[in-house]
RNA sequence: GCCUUGGUGGCGGAAUUGGUAGACGCGCUGGAUUCAAAAUCCAGUUCUUUCGGGAGUGUGGGUUCGAUUCCCACCCAAGGUACCA
């Protein structure tokens, strides 16, 4: 057929047989949309399937192409189950309360409903341009308030709950008040009942209501307590630890002060240990389960009280080596530790002060960057060593950390390096209880020491000493062994507007829940959303905040009136409160009588699949498990943790572009020079062989020849919109472009060949950099089909790796040599012939490794699997109907919009999301076998690889025919053939 | 420091329980088609070579007929974590 550009006709059908990938795409997103294909139902037979996406919070920068990494992997695998005959639950929502959206309304006076409604609406519009199954009638939003109502629900569940040690889970809080009632608290086993004092049941039974109340919260699993926090002054707010890094806050890296603050605490702690036991039974990455081990920190040893000379107190310390207890030569407590000021003698006493005023005045960041230093205070005091009877000095030291343990250590120089610093600084004894090694230069940490000079311990091995140092003390009653976590109980309170309101009201000074009937209690409206410099919250600022017990509503503050009426609770909950649930809220979304139904909950049981970042290891993923373990105590859940299987998609990072900016005296001179004239190797050579030119350059721009030696540079960021895969800038675009209003008559110094280049280097992907590459236009200009197949192909899901659009040709390539697999000429071409063996092998070759590859999360593998088999069936130039047709499927989750489209053009009338998956038969691949020499000793062995079962004549047959084979036996005929079970076979000679 | 993961062409990355290292894609080179360009198609592309070969998966050893794969030591990179007693 010839073709110019005057044969209409021929374009026309040119036309109706090219991949025209933007109408597919919109048809299909249509069609799927209107007949809600993906919508899951609990009412079915077919087993189910849970496929979560970490939900995104809608920023107001939109998506890049890096955010859709995971929700692609995930969409994968879910329209693959579906094709297995699964009922799948995808669902998607937002994680919409949050700082920025605040940080945005301090700005500019928006409310961040409104923000956070547009953003939304955005990352929407976004997400339905690539095609993806979710379930969208299940959407949640953590800031709605038919959602956060039952996240207040929780919070009351949790303060109506304590841990109690016997039945090693929550419990309701009434149980333990009818405990007291009959026996007080001396039995019970509470997770947080050290330092609460014991009572009798008439002790109980003659409290005051308010009295009751404040020794209830010491057991509760959210309660209100005196606590030192992270608290940031700039953004006016109490930081949780992870929320810190480096001892500056995380987000915008200001600085983090210590101060004591009345906050919401949730008992995190009482699950350290399950946490830990539950990581076994949960398929998670290696390294995730190590940060959350790291995180919760369990530490074996003993807990010993040493009595303090001439005084009733005694020194209760944590150490993980009991059996260098006779090693002990002096003790150190924390600065802030309590009975600092008790046991100070009146000679030490100034000192002791002036050492306490100074490292409250070190900021816990100065603390940190600092570790060298050695500084501590004798207190004058001594303790007695329990075993032997001698005298111990007391100090105090700043590297012992009040939050870890008791807040005081039993320093034993010759076996732990600080002590030992601590000890050589301010010459204090250390005391070898080691055999056969020496602590003249360090501290002996080797554990395969034996032990020596310790009374009973001496001569035996770590391991055994330890042990009978435990029961010795346990014996002589004055130390037990214990276990300690680093996990600390998680600040559950927040100075924030944009967040779950509590709902709490005080009575009495003493914080009430409010009855969840009266649920959800809405986030009121304020106008001012900054928190006040000395820590009062926003909500401080609302006129109308506080509860009516009579009316049950939320009414002016001035109507407090302290019988009937009183304030409410002025924080809000952190952003972790609504993440901590929603996976369970996507079972039953729209469900107003509990947060999902017993039904629901009993259907989809837990997440199999879950997709998401590393970076919530020990934040929200942390937290979430925390949560469901509590749900699940108190028989709200079936099941105790809440995702069988987690994925860490990697980060997809940005290929930032630079110019490369001429500077005379500190200033900009408006002028660029090509990058590869800068190059370490280069710059003196091809700026030599150009330097009439250079100078000219510069000269043009007013400076003079010996000012031109003077000459600076920088590099700076250039749009990569602006850059080709060569390298090269578009000079125009550059002076054009919005963002570089400064450099609109800039001059350019260009490459020999004429272009401008710039040099090229992979950041994360950010607004800042102008490294970001939108999705939006990748759809545009390719197609969703090819954003998703390239997104995958770019390297394995787990990996962090560079986007470069240029790569994207080949994927988009292949889509179109699919689409000619479906058409002949103009036109759609299938027929119903028989296929071959050739071309049966291409399809059960394909559909094997597929299955594989979606099975393992190798995605990026299976596109070139598609790519070798289309370009073996164009080869063959097979259009047959039972080779195309199950190819279609499998290659549907990938690309689901071509898929669809060919699916319907083969005549099915129902979406291609409920085809089965194709089978595979490995009857087609006989061929596929190799053969390989083993050695030739008078016995020849072979090792065959075959994935199926052949006759010992077959394969005898293969081996014999074999080039090697037949180079080995050197023209002899050989006896017999042994086959060995497996794949070895002996040929005897 | 400790824990974890990884190291393969110019680049992203393949390689099943140890079995022809570099699949597939990008890039590059040459060719076909075209008035031309785009698009498409075909061939080549680890390095080196005296065209016989030789070397080669971070480095050095080891096990094996055979090692990217298993073992030991080391180097490097990324991530997590840190006066945690």
């Amino acid at each position: 057929m010839q073709l110019n550009s005057k044969n209409t006709e021929a374009l026309c059908l040119l036309d109706r047989m090219d991949y025209n990938f933007n109408e597919i795409e919109a048809k299909w997103q249509k069609y799927w949309s209107e007949n809600q294909t993906f919508k899951a139902s609990e009412t079915t037979d077919k087993p189910k399937y849970y496929v979560l996406d970490m939900f995104p919070y809608p920023s107001g920068a939109g998506l890049h192409v890096g955010h859709p990494l995971g929700y692609i992997a995930s969409d994968i695998y879910a329209r693959y189950k579906r094709h297995q005959g699964f009922n799948v639950l995808h669902p998607q929502g937002y994680d919409s309360f949050g700082l920025p959206a605040e940080q945005y309304a301090i700005q500019t006076g928006q409310h961040p409903a409104i923000t956070t409604e547009t953003n939304i609406a955005t990352y929407r519009r976004q997400l339905d341009k690539i095609g993806f199954s979710f379930d969208w009638s299940r959407e949640v939003r953590t800031s709605n308030p038919d959602y956060y109502k039952w996240t207040q629900w929780i919070f009351i569940q949790l303060f109506d709950s304590w841990y109690d040690l016997e039945s090693n889970k929550a419990e309701a809080i009434s149980t333990l008040i009818s405990i007291f009632e009959k026996s007080g608290n001396s039995n019970v086993k509470a997770v947080s009942d050290e330092g609460i004092a014991v009572f009798s049941s008439e002790d109980w039974n003659n409290y005051s209501k308010v009295e009751k109340e404040a020794v209830l919260l010491q057991y509760r699993m959210t309660y209100l307590s005196e606590t030192e926090v992270n608290w940031c002054p700039f953004l006016g707010t109490v930081l949780a630890n992870d929320e810190i890094v480096n001892g500056v806050s995380e987000r915008g890296g200001h600085p983090v002060v210590r101060k004591k603050m009345k906050q919401w605490s949730m008992r995190i702690s009482a699950y350290a240990q399950r946490m830990l036991d539950g990581l076994e039974k949960i398929d998670w990455p290696q390294p995730l389960k190590d940060s959350q081990t790291n995180w919760i920190g369990r530490s074996q040893g003993a807990s010993v009280f040493f009595d303090v000379e001439n005084s009733e107190e005694k020194i209760e310390v944590f150490t993980t080596r009991p059996d260098t207890i006779f090693g002990v030569t002096f003790m150190t407590l924390a600065p802030e530790h309590d009975l600092v000021s008790q046991i100070v003698t009146k000679d030490q006493k100034e000192e002791v002060e002036a050492y306490i005023e100074a490292t409250a005045k070190r900021s816990e960041r100065d603390r940190m960057a600092d570790v060298k230093t050695i500084s501590g205070a004798f207190t004058g005091a001594y303790a007695i060593h329990p075993f032997t009877g001698e005298k111990i000095a007391i100090w105090i030291g700043d590297y012992v950390l009040a939050s870890y343990g008791t807040g005081a250590v039993m320093a034993v120089p010759c076996g732990d390096q600080r002590d030992w610093d601590f000890a050589k600084h301010f010459e204090i004894e250390i005391k070898n209880i080691f055999e056969g090694v020496s602590v003249a230069e360090g501290a002996c940490e080797d554990k395969t020491a034996k032990i020596a000079n310790s009374d009973m311990l001496s001569g035996l091995n770590v391991k055994k000493a330890t042990k009978l140092a435990i029961y010795e003390m346990e014996k002589r009653g004055f130390g037990k062994g214990k276990i300690n976590y680093r996990l600390r109980d998680a600040v559950f309170s927040r100075q924030r507007y944009w967040g779950e309101p509590f709902p709490v009201y005080y009575k009495d000074g003493m914080p009430q829940m409010i009855n969840p009937k009266h649920l959800p209690i809405v986030l009121p409206e304020v106008e001012k959303y900054l928190p006040t410099e000395d820590g009062k919250p926003p909500l401080g600022n609302a006129d109308v905040w506080a509860w009516d017990t009579v009316n049950n509503k939320v009414v002016d503050n001035s109507e407090i009136n302290n019988s009937t009426v009183w304030p409410l609770e002025l924080n809000t909950m952190p952003g972790w409160a609504g993440s901590s649930w929603y996976f369970n809220r996507y079972m039953d979304p729209s469900n107003t009588e509990a947060f999902v139904s017993k039904a629901a909950a009993d259907y989809w049981q837990d997440v199999d699949l879950y997709i998401g970042g590393s970076e919530h290891a020990t934040g929200h993923l942390l937290y979430a498990r925390f949560w469901q373990k509590f749900l699940f105590d108190r028989g709200h859940l079936p099941t105790d943790e809440f995702a069988k299987k987690l994925i860490n998609q990697g980060m997809i990072l940005g290929t930032s572009a630079f110019v490369l900016e001429a500077l005379f005296d500190g200033k900009s001179l408006n002028a660029f020079v090509s990058a590869e004239l800068f190059d370490k190797d280069d710059y003196i050579t091809s700026v030599h062989r150009r330097w009439d030119e250079f100078v000219g350059f510069f000269k043009n721009i007013g400076l003079s020849e010996s000012d031109v030696s003077d000459l600076k540079f920088r590099w700076i960021h250039a749009d990569v919109s602006l850059v080709n895969s060569s390298d090269e800038l578009d000079v125009e675009a550059f002076r054009n472009h919005p963002l570089n209003k400064d450099f609109k008559d800039a001059n350019f110094l260009h490459s020999e060949d004429g272009a401008f280049r710039t040099k090229r280097e992979v950041e994360k992907m950010s607004k800042s950099k102008y490294n970001v590459v939108n999705p939006d236009v990748i759809c545009e200009e390719y197609g969703a089909d090819s954003l998703r197949l390239f997104e995958m192909f770019l390297g394995p899901l787990e990996q962090a790796k560079p986007w470069k659009t240029s790569g994207i040709s080949g994927v988009h390539s292949f889509l179109k040599k699919l689409w000619k697999l479906y058409h002949q000429g103009a036109s759609f071409s299938v027929v119903d012939a028989t296929p071959t063996k050739d071309e049966l092998k291409t399809l059960h070759k394909t559909i094997k490794k597929v299955q594989e590859d979606i099975e393992n999360f190798s995605f990026n593998t299976s596109v070139s699997t598609f790519m070798i088999a289309v370009n073996e069936l164009s080869a063959l130039k097979c259009n047959k109907r039972e080779i195309l047709e199950p190819l279609l499927v499998l290659v549907s989750p990938y690309a689901p919009h071509i898929a669809e489209e060919l699916w319907s053009k083969l005549g099915h009338e129902t979406s291609i999301a409920t085809a089965s998956f194709p089978v595979f038969d490995e009857s087609h691949l006989v061929e596929s076998t190799k053969v390989y020499p083993v050695s030739f000793n008078g016995k020849m062995r072979f090792t065959l690889e075959l994935s199926l079962t052949l006759s010992k004549d077959e394969i005898e047959e293969i081996v014999m025919k074999h080039e090697k084979t037949q180079a080995q036996l050197q023209g002899r005929t050989p006896k017999k053939v042994i086959i060995v079970p497996g794949k070895i076979v002996n040929i005897v000679g």
